[in-house]
DNA sequence: TCCCGTTGTTCAATCAATTTGAAATCATCT
DNA sequence: AGATGATTTCAAATTGATTGAACAACGGGA
């Protein structure tokens, strides 16, 4: 019982073997000699209490049992050798995996150029993507469930442990739906006019850090929602207005769907600035590299 | 090069000195000698060329890559255990898995007792669902990429050596937006009344077999879904007709988002009999057990 | 402070599992 | 029929893992 009766060698061999075709040639190129081969085959078949090869005829035939065995076990071989690797890369300094946190405002899309040259270059290190909202992301960061965070500069908390680096501009637009009774009118929009409309809200994920909301602060009716998709689908269907990030409604303002508005009494600068965020102090090759390949995370 | 440096015997090892604290107490446990622990860990890291333990103090302590490789390599340890199990099984005669296709008109949830049992009973086969619609499920059937369907007797293969038990019967009823045209209307609708408009139906997924269109195949402008929930949605928001299995939109019926109608012209028995169909001779010990606990895929 | 018990390592000796090589069997090809 | 090649059997050899005794380093208690 104690021991495990299926062994690295015995997958080794099958793999052999079915590389090879006979059990001489497997033999061959294990630099062995064939009656090694049956000695480890039968070794395994007494303690699995099970055929592997059916020696009925001449050519011993594999059976179901041991194609399953070789199937599942590559797997098993290909994990082994790369825990080996992941285990060396640990050693020399590369993390064991590094967490991006990027805020609701951009989507998956604006890391897919990083995501995809790490695959290439440093594909020993899973990259963890996970999504915030408001100061939620980064709490993730202050939390150490992140190592960067992707995010508007304007909720990033006032510490002198953490780093920013400018990344670029979004611009963040009043949208309304084309049925919307406002959708007509040809003009700024006052605050007053916009009053009796619910706002849609991304929910704040922050559970320490006080919550923040995120333009159209007026206090009025608010529609809460989990994710951009969410608000962008419920501000499209008309269940209330609301600011969307210009660049992820191209799509439903060229379709007509969405239609955009200027807000009469808006002082502000429409466009919100968003950085990378990390850890200071936080230093090891994964982070390193990241760092020298910040400019594929440019927004925009 | 030839060999890869994690062996199982590391992993084991590790495994013990995390549970028991220490490597003498770990030795023991594993009935070898200190020495021999000394020995192994020595060996593996000369081979993978790091260090699993830092010796500058005393007690030694876990290094970052050894505890990665113990956590990893505790999946793979019981992954070549699981891979020992599922070979003695499949040598009694227990399939290495199973596939169960399901008609589109059922949801998976008319799966779930079954697929409890056998997660309890015969955890060591997998068992696939796999969706179809129409002709496209039985299709699967024929084509060994299922071993059981549950669907429509209707569009049954005529071939003998295909098996069928019946299962139950389900309601189909024409279902329309509230929003519809006709909803308001208290009397059975002809087909000239629906002629206007199109009729959602789920494509086909077979590829041999001849498509089947099921119900309301009056020449019309169909739209084409590719499943059951989008179907729904579809007939929910107003896209078109169709006939809905009763037992899948209970919810939007009661919430009044559809509205039942009957039709007038429809001389048929409403209700579709599903059944359970496999291929006669396949024969081993799994599909014995589904044979056996048939009886939980009743429907209704 | 001085033991004593504990931890982990080293090294030569031992042990056992794996590997070998020679011989035997069977099937296929010429 | 003879040659070739695949696979197994068995005793002998080898290698790698295991042991045990001896040692060094630490830590806690008296």
């Amino acid at each position: 019982m104690a021991h495990n009766p299926i062994t690295v060698e015995l997958i080794r061999t099958l793999e052999a073997i079915e590389q090879h075709g006979s059990f001489a040639a497997a033999a061959e190129h294990l630099h062995k000699v064939p009656s090694a081969l049956t000695y480890t085959l039968q070794k395994a078949e007494k303690d699995l209490e099970i055929e592997l090869f059916d020696r009925s005829g001449h050519r011993a035939e594999w059976t179901e049992a041991a194609s399953h065995i070789l199937q599942e076990g590559r797997r098993i071989l290909t994990a082994l050798e790369n825990l080996g690797h992941s285990a060396q890369r640990l050693a020399e300094g590369w993390t064991a995996q590094y967490s991006v946190a990027l805020d609701h405002l951009l989507d998956f899309q604006h890391l897919v150029p990083m995501l995809s040259l790490a695959r290439q270059e440093i594909p020993w290190v899973p990259i963890h993507v996970k999504q915030g909202a408001l100061s939620g992301t980064w709490e993730l960061l202050l939390d150490h469930q992140a190592d960067l965070v992707i995010a508007p500069a304007h909720a990033r908390p006032d510490r002198d442990d953490i780093r920013t680096q400018p990344l670029g501009k979004i611009r963040m637009v009043l949208a309304l739906s084309r049925h919307h009774p406002l959708a007509e009118a040809d003009r700024p929009l006052t605050e007053e006019e916009l009053a009796p409309y619910p706002v849609v809200t991304i929910s704040d994920t922050a559970r320490q850090i006080p919550a923040l909301s995120a333009g159209l602060q007026w206090r009025r009716q608010r529609f809460l929602v989990p994710d951009m998709a969410t608000k962008i689908t419920a501000q499209k269907e008309g269940l209330g207005v609301g600011l969307l990030p210009m660049h992820r409604i191209q799509q439903e303002v060229l379709a007509g769907d969405l239609v955009i508005k200027s807000l009469a009494s808006d002082q502000r600068e429409p466009d919100i600035t968003i950085v990378a965020g990390w850890r200071q102090g936080d230093s090891d090759k994964t982070h390193d590299w990241i760092m020298e390949h910040l400019d594929l995370l440019a927004v925009n």
